[in-house]
DNA sequence: TCAAAAGCTTACGTTAACGTCAACGTAAAG
DNA sequence: CTTTACGTTGACGTTAACGTAAGCTTTTGA
């Protein structure tokens, strides 16, 4: 596994976000880069972590919702109480997405039937 | 097809929104009442444009995103050109809508490998 | 070598999506 | 007949998620 590292325009045009929005990201805790004097250097977990956030937000997650699904994926540190919370706290996830899933679905349905009302309506002009 | 009405607090309550909220939506154009003097009164029409502004946000769309959702669903009212206009914008959403598929099947793959981790731990405690 | 590019911090500005009063009208119920 | 519930219109407040600008240091390519 190479370890490699990032600046913050690398991960920002890799991202197509801007390195204000990295640096806040950081602000609220969610990335936490190593620092080469002021300069920050990321890892590849802060990359991977910065994708998570954006894979959030692309489904309308909050950023404390993305902090809490970053903290899901560490390390696994605790006592079974607070295991047992975050197992709770995964169903609940997956309770959404599938809840987003049954969404999406219905919503493509009606994109079909929309289109097809444009079909139908440009063949009844030609 | 009876032709129900709701008031404002009907709607509220069957979604769990606040009457504030209601208001909000139609002040933003995405919903156009009846009156009875002043009283709002609310068709199955826009019963059905509060559910698909519900769901679009459920699915991380702005207002205007949902406000363009619904003009999508419309009576097909315009020429031809207009008509293409609205079919690239379906397919617009519809590649917005893969892209979220994507997003929540890596993430319950990804949860369900967080909780994998958990039990495991678990396991390891006890 | 020196100007442009990239990095940093601090701080105020902005937009969306409502929340939260205030102040008032109306209608039914006790 | 008056309290209680629901409705209305302003209008200001709030929070999240950055944008933007100032002012300064560091790095780098011509």
């Amino acid at each position: 596994m190479a370890t490699n590292t990032y600046s913050i325009s690398d991960l920002a045009k890799e991202f197509d976000v801007t390195t204000r929005t990295i640096r806040f990201y950081e602000s609220e805790g969610l990335i936490s880069p190593a620092r080469n004097g002021q300069t920050r250097v990321y890892s590849d977990t802060d990359r991977v972590n910065l994708k998570l956030i954006l894979r959030g937000k692309r489904l309308g997650f909050s950023l404390s919702e993305s902090k809490e699904l970053i903290n899901l994926y560490d390390p696994v540190s605790g006592n079974k109480k607070q295991l047992q919370t975050l197992i709770e706290k995964i169903g609940e996830r997956r309770r959404m997405l599938e809840q987003q899933m049954k969404d999406i679905k219905v919503m493509q349905h009606e994109l079909d039937e929309a289109e097809a009302r444009c079909v139908e309506a440009i063949n009844n002009i030609v």
